[in-house]
DNA sequence: ATGGTCGAAAGTCGA
């Protein structure tokens, strides 16, 4: 049985009905990993994803800011949502899927302009994040797909130029070990990158302020598909839908579908 | 060094 898998960063779950919708009309999808959604739980759009035919919604929202989503056409069941902050953001939801597999979708701190700790705190609390994710991930003994906004691009090939952006929060040398760190915690399958290896280049996300995104193409790999090793065998490719960072009103993020078969 | 653009919200912040 082939399981699609997608994960966006939407930017907004309320603004991005048209997007969503011919999101799904373009590729098979099962289950959609959403990550700030930026609304309550109260807001959340659950009658455009019934319509787009994906009933079974697990939500997990705040106002304004964060927010992460799971949408599925078949039933799923939610078994966790861990705040590695302490801080009651809404970052994490679990899964279990019709197969018995978890599936975790995440959002990490985008950890602010400054790579400094003493400087800027967003940085630090982005470390901290990820370095409790690793103890937690460490733990996890059962077979998972971990999806979401990891805010790091670790490969050179994974940004538009390596030397320039060493100092750019989301791919300094200490973040890029961290997510490293966290990968290697427990083993985490890259899936995107088995697909397509470096040195190809690959990227999910496009800042909003350059005049011509697509021509500039000064883009980071931010969005992650990542499944325990003893799942690797059952993944069955990775499609980066750039063009969506082309279609009317796109988020700065573009889906990432993941095709198992489970 | 700065500003460019979004979304949510409210007259600003986080990304």
């Amino acid at each position: 049985m082939a399981l699609r898998i997608a994960t966006l960063n939407v930017n907004g779950v309320r603004v991005r009905a048209p997007l969503l919708e011919r999101l799904v009309a373009s590729r098979p999808i099962d289950i959609l990993c959403l990550q700030e959604t930026k609304c309550a739980n109260a807001e959340f759009p659950a009658n455009l994803f019934r319509r787009l035919g994906f009933p079974h919604l697990v939500v997990h929202g705040q106002r304004m800011h964060h927010g992460v989503a799971i949408a599925s056409r078949t039933p799923i069941e939610e078994v966790g949502r861990e705040d590695w902050q302490a801080n009651g953001e809404a970052r994490h939801l679990a899964v279990r899927l019709p197969s018995g597999v978890v599936l975790h979708n995440v959002y990490v701190p985008a950890g602010g302009d400054v790579p400094d700790p003493m400087l800027n705190p967003k940085f630090g609390q982005k470390l901290d994040f990820l370095a409790r994710m690793t103890d937690w991930s460490a733990r996890q003994t059962e077979p998972a797909i971990l999806v979401g906004d990891l805010n790091i691009a670790p490969l050179p090939e994974d940004v538009w130029d390596h030397e320039a952006l060493l100092e750019v929060v989301s791919h300094t040398p200490v973040e890029v070990d961290a997510l490293e760190t966290l990968r290697a915690s427990h083993g985490w399958v890259d899936l995107a990158r088995r697909f397509v290896p470096a040195p190809q280049r690959l990227y999910t996300w496009w800042s909003y302020r350059a005049r011509d995104w697509a021509a500039s193409d000064r883009g980071r790999r931010l969005d992650h598909v990542w499944c325990s090793p003893a799942l690797a065998a059952t993944a069955l490719g990775v499609e980066t839908l750039r063009e969506a960072r082309g279609w009317e009103r796109p988020s700065d993020h573009v889906p990432v579908i993941a095709t198992f078969d489970l």
